[in-house]
DNA sequence: GCCAACGTTGGC
DNA sequence: GCCAACGTTGGC
């Protein structure tokens, strides 16, 4: 799951109440299907820092919950406000994710793609720019130990 | 249903 | 901040 740091970072993550928040905000339909009908709870993600300065995998959560409305859909004041949802008619979900752990260093987007065991991530497939992507448990499992 | 125009993402 | 590569919107 991506995030751009300067809007939602691992920081703010584990400030949170319980070291838990809602995923809000996803406005892609693809992305929206990977939370609603592939993430149960349980689920190992990856937290990936968007659109900075250190660009890469700083970290793993865990799903907490099934998929539910994005409520901030329909909250006029939201900048994710979408005036076509509604608690009628939700367009848009999320889950909970708790932070599980924190990497002792980023691993870096460039060290990914230098990693052939890692060439196959939807990632670094070009044009791909979705914020929510399945990741194969040895992808996961590899960034994990690189993290360490 | 096509597709131009527009908005967004995200690495650099 | 730039800009390529997307996704979405809406007129026709």
């Amino acid at each position: 799951m991506k995030s751009e740091p300067s809007a939602f970072s691992i920081d703010d993550l584990e400030k949170s109440e319980n070291m838990t928040t809602h995923w809000d905000g996803i406005r892609n339909y693809q992305a929206r299907n990977f939370m609603r009908d592939d993430m149960k709870i349980g689920d190992q993600v990856l937290f990936y820092h968007s659109n900075c300065k250190e660009v890469g995998v700083v970290g793993t959560m865990e799903v907490v919950s099934e998929s539910y409305p994005d409520h901030t859909s329909w909250d006029e004041k939201s900048k994710y406000y979408d005036p076509k949802s509604t608690p009628d008619n939700p367009r848009w979900m999320m889950v909970d994710v708790k932070l599980k752990s924190r990497f002792n260093h980023p691993v870096l987007l460039k060290k990914i793609k230098d990693t052939s065991d890692l060439s196959g991530m939807m990632l670094i497939r070009k044009g791909v720019r979705l914020s929510i992507q399945p990741v194969t448990s040895s992808e996961f499992n590899l960034i994990v130990k690189m993290g360490k």
